[in-house]
DNA sequence: GGTTATGATTTTGA
DNA sequence: TCAAAATCATAACC
């Protein structure tokens, strides 16, 4: 212990002369008449330093005390504020205004689409709602590719929220151990209010920029998912034979005019167990291959025709009128001169 | 693996 | 807006 005043005083003399932390007046101290005076003080001062470890806690407390209430502190940290602010902080201040990040925007826009972000969608998500309606309704199978799309939304929608509490629970937390600090230091060093929430927006930014990644992945999740389902989509499955049967049998029997009003078609549809899409698109498809190879269908259509007859003669025996097929075609009634469509009376 | 059948989608035209 | 026609994509069959 006492070797450190000696030890400070020889590196006073040569090495701290132009020391760039001291004070002018402390540095010009290497000739003149009061020169060996300033040497003294310098040595003072930093023995100062070198002691002040050794003090007791209670000391060094009591010594922090007295310097926070010495009645030039607030008057010189505010000083010192100011001029913190009018330069460093001033330049920070005027790049630190930018505007809403496009990306951001657009990711925030898309999570919201999808119904990932903000309130939850009671039936499942946009692309699952488009997709429903583009094939015109919701089969047996539709719905169940759709609860699956929306299970694995869900998943995605909840993986994302709890992601995301975890970040913004750590920004706070993190903030707000920032904040105690810069207020703890503020005591000791000019810290400004403004300091402080530059500090905090800075860390802000830090985390959006994480949020950032989390949103981009999650979209790219969404994005995985929604093609899967939309390729799925497009599965071809054949209708059961007993649908394809009540379909040929209605449009055999109405073979003069293949073209069932919107009630048959739901009828159709609700046995059939397809939707009345399906329906459209079977007589549609029926029409125009009936059409364009009628050869081809003329036995399926003659047994059609027999089975209708046979239907209707076993209806009448039974004391009831059929009412389906008012008048069973032949095979070659499509297409005839006599063939109308609801649409199209010639 | 090639062919055919068939459900779905897209384009065209009235 | 709807149906016809063309086309695509996949199931089913050999």
């Amino acid at each position: 212990m006492d070797e450190q005043p000696r030890l400070m005083h020889s590196h006073t003399g040569v090495g701290m002369a132009g020391h760039p932390g001291l004070p002018q007046h402390l540095q010009e101290g290497t000739g003149g008449a009061d020169g060996d005076g300033r040497k003294q003080d310098i040595g003072d001062i930093l023995q100062q330093i070198m002691t002040i470890t050794d003090q007791s806690l209670d000391e060094a407390q009591a010594r922090k005390h007295a310097l926070n209430c010495h009645r030039m502190k607030p008057a010189l940290f505010n000083v010192l504020c100011e001029i913190k602010e009018k330069t460093v902080l001033s330049i920070r201040g005027a790049q630190e205004e930018e505007p809403p990040d496009p990306q951001l925007m657009r990711l925030d826009n898309m999570l919201l689409a999808e119904g990932v972000s903000g309130p939850e969608k009671g039936g499942g998500s946009a692309a699952a709602a488009a997709a429903a309606a583009a094939s015109g309704g919701v089969g047996a199978d539709n719905s169940a590719e759709h609860s699956d799309y929306r299970a694995k939304l869900s998943q995605i929608r909840q993986i994302y929220h709890t992601e995301l509490e975890k970040y913004e629970q750590a920004c706070n937390e993190f903030t707000t151990h920032v904040m105690n600090l810069l207020r703890e230091q503020s005591r000791t060093r000019p810290i400004s209010p403004k300091e402080i929430e530059r500090m905090v927006s800075i860390i802000h930014r830090k985390f959006s920029s994480i949020q950032m990644q989390l949103k981009q992945s999650t979209c790219e999740a969404v994005m995985i998912l929604r093609s899967r389902f939309l390729d799925a989509r497009r599965k071809r499955r054949n209708f059961n034979k007993q649908a394809t049967e009540i379909l040929n049998e209605y449009f055999y029997s109405h073979l003069s005019n293949p073209y069932p009003s919107e009630e048959a078609k739901e009828e159709l549809a609700k046995k059939c167990a397809i939707t009345v899409a399906q329906v459209s698109n079977w007589f549609g498809n029926k029409r125009i291959r009936y059409k364009k190879n009628i050869g081809k269908f003329q036995e399926e259509a003659n047994m059609y025709a027999a089975r209708t007859a046979v239907n209707a003669a076993n209806a009448s025996s039974h004391g009831s009128q059929a009412n389906s097929p008012s008048t069973p075609n032949s095979a070659g009634g499509y297409p005839s001169p006599c063939y109308q469509s609801d649409r199209r009376i010639q």
